[in-house]
DNA sequence: TGCGTTCGTCGAAGCCCATCGACGCTGACA
DNA sequence: TGTCAGCGTCGATGGGCTTCGACGAACGCA
C-alpha cells in the first residue's frame, strides 16, 4: 500500500507538504506542487479513507435512508436517491445507503460512530421517530418530506398543496363541474403520509373555491380496484367528466376503463395524473400531468446537509430552511373542455 | 466524545480488554465482560468507524454499484439494492452507493482508499469494463450478471436462458404452435445486454425442439410502441394465438389492446409475463408469469463479496462462483389451450 | 510439590493522515 | 542597509482503535 510518507519521499519533500498540497489548506509553490503530483500519478497513490476521517474528523460520507417498503412509486424514490448520490460527490462525499427498518438506532449509529458526517431521511413521516434523534445527538440532516414540527430541521419537499390546486384550477378553467380525484390506498392516508393528504387538501380548497363538486377516492393500484374505484364514482357521479389521478398504477388501467366504457380521453373525459413526466408521456394518449423535479429535490438536500455540516464544522448555528419545489402542470392531450351536457 | 479509552477507565479495565471484549478476538472472563457492557451502556459508547478502519485494515463497508439510467425494471434494481444492504448489515457490513457514470474510476477509487472492503457490481455488461480493475488491483467483488469471461469472479444472475425455455415449454404444452416473443427495444440488444440475449436465446431454441414457430419482435415498452409491435406482428403471422412478453413496459398496454381488438385473454390468445410476481398480480387476468426471486440475489451476491473479503484477509485463494437462479413458471389466468384453428 | 498449560489481562507499537507551531528565506519598504 | 511580512516547508503530535508479545494467576497432571 502506498502511503503519503511513500510520495513525500519520492518527491523529496516531508509528508506534510503533501498533505497541503492535497488540501490546499496553505499555499505550496508550483514547483514542488507538480513534483508531488508527478509522485502521485507515478506511485498511484490514493489517500486512505479511514486515515483521513480519523485525523479530520470527517468522514465524507452522509447517509441515506431510503423505505423499505413503501406506497410510493419506486422510480421516483430511485431516482430521487440517485440525484442524492451524484450531487454528494459533487461535493467531495460518497453516500452510504440505510433502510428504514433501522429506524431510528440506525441514524444513530452511523451518526455516533463518525461512520457519516450527516443524514438524508426520506418518506419521512408526520411525527417521524427519527427526528428527535436528529435533535439530540445534534446530526447534521436533510429530510425530503415534512414532518409536523420543521424547526431546528432542514426540509424539502414536492409542493404537493400546489399541485392539487393547480389541477382543480386547470380543470374549472376547460369549464369541468364535475370531478374525481382518485388517490392512493387508505393505508396511505391512514398513516398519515404528508404527500397524500397534502395534494388532497390543495384541490379540495382550489375546487371548493373553483366551485367544483369533488369526489375523493382511494384506489389500491390495481387493475380490478381501478375498476372498483371507477364503476362507485360513475354511480355516485354519473355527471363526472374530469379525472385527476394521484396514483401510478391506477393511470393505466383507467385510460383502458374508460376506454372500455365507451369514452374516449379527452373528448368525453379528462384526465390529469399526478406523476413524472415520462410516465406521463408512455401513455396514449399522452397525459396532461403535473410532476415536479426529482433531481433538483435530491440536490437541494444534498445543499442542505452540506451547509450543515460546514457549520458545524465551523461552529456556526446552522440555519432551518424549508424548501417547497413548485409543481409544473403540463398539458398534453388528456385533458380538453367538459362535454355539453347530454 | 467518548472513546474505548474511557470506557476502559469505567470500567476499571485497560483498552486492549476492551477493545477484545468488543472483537471477541480473545476469551474474556464473565465479570470484566459485564463491567464492560456496563460501562458501554452508561457512556454511551460507539467505535468510531474512521478508526476501527484505519487500525483494522477493514472499513466494514461494501460498495454497490447501480447503473444510473437503465431500461431495466427500476423497482426490481431496487428490490435487490434493498436486499444486498439488509444482508451486508446481517454481516455487520454497510453498504456504499455509486453510479455507474463514475465507471471503472470509481471503482477503483473506492477499492484503492480502502474506502471499501468490496464491491458489488450491478448491470454488468458482456465485456464490461469495470471488470479488469477488479482484477488488476484484486478486488474482492460480486457481479450480478454475467460478462463474457467470468474466470477469477464470482457471479450470480437469474437464469434467464431457463427462463425463456420455460416460457416455450408451457406453450407448446398447451398446443400452441405460433408464438410472438415481444421483448425489449433494440437498444437494449444492440448494447448486448446479456438478459435479454439469454432468455431469448433459451426461448428461441426450445421453441426449435418443440416444434413452435415464432417471432421475436422489439418493443420500447410505450403504449404506441406496443400498439406498432403487435400489428405487425398479427400481420406477419395473423395465426399466433400466444405471446411472450419480456418488457415491464408493455404488459399493459398489450392487454389492452388484445382486449381492443376483440381478442379474449386467455380464451383467443394466452400471454406469459417474464416479470416480478407482484406486477403479474395486478393485472387482469392475473398473468402467468416467470420470475425469479430477487431477494436471493442480492445475499447471494453478498454473500460472495463476504467470502472473498475473508479469503483475501486470510490469505486464502478465494473460489470463484457462478450462481444462476432457478426461475418459476407461475401459471395463473392467462395462459390456456391453443384455440382451435378457424 | 513441581512443572507446564491455558486463561485473562495489560502495555506498547503501530495504522495513515491532518494540523499546529516553528523556522528559514525572499522581497518590499523605510 | 536593516526590518518586517508573508510564503513555503518541516517535524512533531495526536486521533481512536487493533493487535502482538508478555506476564501473572489459576489449574491440571505426574
Amino acid at each position: 500500500m502506498v502511503t503519503l510518507v511513500d510520495v513525500a519521499r519520492y518527491a523529496g519533500v516531508s509528508a506534510s507538504t503533501v498533505s497541503y498540497a492535497l488540501s490546499g489548506k496553505r499555499s505550496i509553490s508550483q514547483k514542488t506542487r507538480d513534483r508531488i503530483e508527478q509522485a502521485i500519478a507515478a506511485l498511484d497513490y490514493h489517500p486512505n479513507a479511514g486515515a483521513r476521517a480519523l485525523a479530520g474528523k470527517r468522514s465524507h460520507i452522509i447517509a441515506l435512508m431510503v423505505p423499505l417498503h413503501t406506497e410510493v412509486h419506486v422510480p421516483t424514490m430511485m431516482e430521487i436517491a440517485i440525484a442524492v448520490t451524484v450531487a454528494a460527490r459533487e461535493h467531495g462525499y460518497d453516500v452510504l445507503l440505510l433502510t428504514n427498518d433501522e429506524g431510528p438506532d440506525g441514524v444513530q449509529r452511523v451518526a455516533a460512530s463518525g461512520l457519516a458526517d450527516g443524514v438524508i431521511l426520506m418518506d419521512v413521516r408526520l411525527d417521524d421517530e427519527r427526528v428527535p434523534v436528529l435533535h439530540a445527538r445534534g446530526v447534521p440532516a436533510a429530510l425530503i418530506g415534512l414532518p409536523v414540527d420543521p424547526t431546528g430541521l432542514s426540509c424539502v419537499d414536492h409542493d404537493f398543496t400546489t399541485a392539487g390546486a393547480l389541477c382543480a384550477d386547470h380543470l374549472a378553467g376547460l369549464g369541468h363541474r364535475d370531478v374525481a380525484f382518485i388517490g392512493y390506498g387508505n393505508a396511505v392516508y391512514q398513516r398519515h403520509a404528508g404527500y397524500a393528504e397534502r395534494t388532497l387538501t390543495g384541490f379540495r380548497e382550489r375546487a371548493e373555491a373553483r366551485g367544483l363538486r369533488f369526489l375523493h377516492r382511494s384506489c389500491e393500484g390495481t387493475y380490478e380496484s381501478t375498476a372498483g374505484t371507477l364503476a362507485r364514482i360513475l354511480a355516485d357521479r354519473p355527471d363526472t367528466t374530469a379525472f385527476v389521478v394521484q396514483n401510478e398504477g391506477a393511470i393505466g388501467p383507467l385510460l383502458s376503463l374508460l376506454r372500455a366504457s365507451g369514452r374516449t380521453v379527452p373528448e368525453d373525459a379528462s384526465v390529469i395524473a399526478i406523476c413524472p413526466d415520462v410516465l406521463a408521456e408512455q401513455h396514449s394518449p399522452r397525459l396532461t400531468s403535473v410532476s415536479s423535479p426529482k433531481k433538483e429535490l435530491g440536490q437541494l438536500a444534498v445543499d442542505q446537509v452540506m451547509a450543515r455540516i460546514d457549520a458545524l464544522a465551523a461552529g456556526r448555528e446552522p440555519k432551518d430552511e424549508l424548501l417547497l419545489m413548485a409543481p409544473e402542470l403540463v398539458v398534453r392531450e388528456s385533458t380538453a373542455p367538459a362535454p355539453r351536457r347530454s
